[in-house]
DNA sequence: AACTGGGGAATTCCCAACCG
DNA sequence: CGGTTGGGAATTCCCCAGTT
């Protein structure tokens, strides 16, 4: 999964493919270390606000993760310098700034953090006698983006100078004034690493820049989060009308692209329902509800008929919300047998087809 | 209801209630018009911000009504000037502009449309031979209040700068330093309305400053939206949980500030739940839901036990919410007999504030 | 053909719970 | 205790339906 970027020195001088940039007159080119990205950032992450960090200065704001970080197991953002030689490397240095996703152009999204200034990350390594090995590999476990203001073009202009004058221009730059953002446009960006390095007779050299895999807001995170149901218990003849809250919006969701689906509990305790999260049981979906109405918070369906599924009176089942490729949280709903009433089958507005009247 | 404001012009010297200011040398003092505000403005009002009305020039932005306004009826904020002599006056002009509501202090907000420049209303009326009568009604049917930013307190402080330096100061006015403005402080305003003219020797008199009924941001008119219940039909037994799911964000409004209210319905055609508004029916309230949960967009109430209200099958009611002296549309609920089952009356799942974290 | 009036989306910011 | 995380409140702004 490693992106890698080895560089081999006689290659700057093929047009095809300058991956060096000599910076003072040309001299044979010592090997350069390699790049490589070993964890890549995760795909989404919240930015922070400035004003979310400014309080104090302690803060660095919400971290930016690994892509295989999990819950309780925290990963970050990894890169390994490879190849590093001592008769030939004296120092390393390491930049990173943030670029836009598409284009790859300076971004005004900063990064703030344990070794941040200005805006960008920037750390050296000295090359010496009590360096061990050849590699030299670099966690960003203390890493914020801070995002800017982006109501107005002004705000975003703005920040672009501020990035302009701050961050140095990375190998391979694209010119930032190439670009123009948005307030749309802005949320993808990737992280810029480049090092660069001393070699033995004081000579400087950067490398070409590596980009991470893009990192997009939260917000993109189009999940639908449920709240609650109800009712929560429905006739196992399906046809009830259940309300599914949401706690967020459902906002540019399609009601085409949502599935509900009900999965049969086998012999779960009635217990916890948060706590048996995946007990490894086989999760054998028995049906899908039909979706029936889908506003701002409140996602309405039809329970399907259940009778063929269980002999039992009360049948007790998962009920998930699976859109664009993400998956609700589940609720319980039960299943009760002897038909019965009309209950929950009737819908407040158009209470046209209201299920046999008890006269 | 008219605040009246009836000038005597020789109680200008008692040191008790200075209420004319004389800008220019002390004279025989003739006889002011009077100002009575005819209508107050509405209490509530959605102050638009500057983004909202600068695309075209052409738009005033949310006009500011009266107080009778109604829905199918408006009426604007209007004032008379009285007791105007053409023998002694030869111009009469109308400036307002706003205040604080409580300090009645210069206020960042600002007056926009007809007669509207930098800020302020101003409207001038000569008094020749071709003026009739003794009267002059001003009905500011084209006028709006553009609010600002209030984010940062730099905005806060640079439209008060604004304000300060464009419009005049009315008589009586509380000088703006002495104000401090928060975010929270800015939503409730008044008009500034004061009175100049000229008398026919070419003197100009300034009237003391009327101030109207404060001006409230809309946003603290809370009432609660109700979009629709689920389920639609419970037992008549009562216990249930019904949904309703609110059009409006219920924040800021407190559990044990609302009421839900039933209300049967005689005998009324089961037509049109939504045409049958005030059919001048009595409103005999027979019953209240307890308030079990209060979110964002969600009223959980629970059903109260109707069995002893009839002996019918089926029960057809009004349910309405109050809260804060508002009260909701009415939705239809129904209540039918032969109880079954506990529907509705299990909750899903008791929704952790925050997700544990798996350790 | 505009504008108003509203709904509600998008953006910022605040803050409480939780964690080391 | 201070920081990180998330939820969600508050604020702005966008945009369209209905009117005039």
């Amino acid at each position: 999964m490693a992106t890698t970027t080895q560089l081999i020195g006689r290659d700057v001088l093929l047009p095809e493919q300058p991956r060096i940039l000599v910076l003072h007159e040309p001299q044979p080119l010592p090997q350069p270390p390699s790049l490589t990205i070993e964890e890549q950032p995760a795909r989404f992450y919240r930015f922070r606000y400035e004003s979310e960090i400014e309080k104090d200065s302690g803060r660095v704001g919400g971290l930016l993760l690994g892509r295989s970080s999990t819950d309780g197991n925290k990963s970050f953002v990894r890169v390994r310098v490879s190849g590093i030689d001592p008769a030939v490397h004296s120092q390393l240095q390491l930049t990173v700034c943030t670029v836009s996703a598409e284009e790859k152009a300076p971004h005004p999204y900063y990064l703030h953090g344990d070794h941040c200034s200005n805006g960008y990350f920037q750390l050296k390594k000295t090359v010496d006698s009590a360096f061990k090995g050849s590699e030299w590999e670099i966690t960003f476990n203390r890493l914020a983006v801070i995002c800017v203001t982006r109501k107005s073009q002004m705000d975003i202009e703005r920040a672009m100078e501020l990035r302009r004058a701050n961050v140095p221009s990375l190998p391979d730059a694209v010119e930032s004034s190439k670009v123009e953002y948005t307030s749309r446009s802005m949320g993808s960006i990737r992280l810029a690493i480049s090092l660069q390095f001393t070699d033995t007779r004081g000579m400087h050299w950067w490398q070409s820049t590596v980009y991470s895999d893009p990192i997009n807001d939260d917000k993109q995170k189009k999940s639908i989060a449920v709240e609650r149901l109800n009712p929560a218990e429905v006739p196992l003849t399906g046809g009830s009308l259940v309300a599914i809250l949401t706690k967020t919006p459902t906002t540019g969701i399609n009601k085409t692209d949502i599935k509900v689906d009900l999965q049969t509990l086998h012999g779960q305790s009635s217990a916890g329902s948060a706590s048996a999260e995946s007990t490894g049981s086989l999760r054998n979906f028995v049906r899908s509800c039909s979706i029936v109405e889908l506003k701002k918070h409140l996602l309405v369906v039809r329970t399907p008929d259940m009778t063929s599924i269980t002999r039992n009176d009360r049948l007790k089942c998962r009920l998930t919300v699976r859109s664009n490729g993400f998956e609700s949280e589940d609720l319980e709903i039960v299943f009760f047998g002897k038909e019965c009433g009309n209950v929950g089958s009737a819908d407040t507005r158009d209470s046209r087809k209201r299920p046999r009247q008890q006269t």
